[in-house]
DNA sequence: AAATACAGTGTACACATGTACGCTTAAATT
DNA sequence: AATTTAAGCGTACATGTGTACACTGTATTT
């Protein structure tokens, strides 16, 4: 009962995952790999893959699946940040090209996969960014205290300029045009909290007035 | 001296071009086709497809330059509109998301060779999309008396957005929810815009004070 | 009119791919 | 202790791939 087996499937299943990860790169796409490689790069023969995956698609949604876990994990390091006080919108975006630096390949995958060939990767990703979204447009709304439509508005603008700006950043390697960017993007998100703030603002005035 | 010649081979060379084309679409990238499915689409035989191309890549580079060429007839006809009066914003949204509905596949193969594998791609692309993003800024310095510094962050937030709502719109069927989707993105664009101007007037506010 | 260049063809090859099938070996169940 | 289950292996095969090479026929040049 205490499965000495199934703890060795599992333990071959993570080889099976971690493979597929190590060899994401930018030149390398998750679609561009071979159930072979994957097999070979986990030490196994190409068919004993068949006894985790039936697929590489399947393989591949686990994928997406981890990366959307290592975006809460994001989301709760940024909280914790915040709470200890300083720029809401700084915090995030520093935290979030921490990530990206120390968890590109996770991130490309989301990337590339977000606009790719198969249906339910893209369904995939896109509930994970959607998520992620949510939750920030439930926190924009609770702590500005925005009308709800507009606290959307600014998540989905937010989340899009930031997604874009990492897909940048993996492509700068000098440490001060990294700097840039980030600084770049925290201008551009202020200004969007500028316009939400402002046109919450005149929603509210609107209804009052009647 | 005509050139009966040249100008079959440029005829086939369409072909080919025509032919890689047709076969994009949300299933099927560019990565994905092989030299012999395009060849075959084209009516050619495999080995005629090196009388045009060395490779692969090549035909996609040129790809590459077709759709960076509809981008910038799509610009001359949104300032064509513009000219006419009419909220700035609102018009190329609304231009944008025309290109889209028919050239889906062009703008597709934009969308994912930015964030793709081969380092000349995404070259290519982002190249493409600097321009598009350095014309906007130039339009806006100049149209909104704006800071220089300013008006490219606004211009490269605003594209970002525009850019990300196309590749939603591409999943989109429902002709309703794409209306939202485009009020939506107008209203993030007004955001961007508000945030910009009052940015600008900060600064212009700092430098008159010395 | 003769010679040349060259777009397009067909054959051929080496290689990588997914996966069907039967085998082995050790854990799990009876 | 005997039986069953299942993870992992090796072999084998059909299929698709890029491309080398020798060819044909015709527009172009000489």
């Amino acid at each position: 009962m205490s499965g000495v087996r199934a703890q060795q499937k599992e333990k071959t299943r993570r080889l099976l995952i971690d493979a597929a990860l190590s060899q994401l790169s930018a030149e390398r796409s998750f679609s561009s790999l071979s159930l072979r490689e994957v097999a070979k790069e986990a030490g196994l023969a190409p068919t004993s893959f068949y006894r985790h995956f039936t697929d590489m698609d399947e393989l591949g949604l686990t994928l997406v699946d981890e990366a959307g876990l290592t975006l809460r994990q994001l989301m709760r390091q940024a909280r914790q940040r915040i709470a200890k006080g300083g720029s809401v919108i700084q915090i995030s975006v520093e935290t979030f090209m921490e990530l990206i630096e120390s968890n590109g390949n996770v991130f490309r995958l989301l990337l590339r996969e977000r606009s790719g060939t198969s249906a339910a990767f893209r369904a995939a990703v896109i509930r994970e960014i959607r998520y992620f979204t949510m939750e920030l447009r439930d926190y924009l709304q609770q702590a500005n205290d925005l009308d709800a439509e507009v606290a959307f508005m600014q998540a989905n603008a937010a989340v899009t300029i930031v997604f874009s700006a990492g897909s940048d950043a993996l492509d700068i390697d000098d440490k001060y045009e990294r700097e840039l960017l980030s600084k770049q993007t925290i201008q551009q998100l202020r200004f969007i909290a500028r316009g939400a703030a402002e046109l919450s603002a005149r929603r509210k005035a609107a209804r009052n007035a009647k």
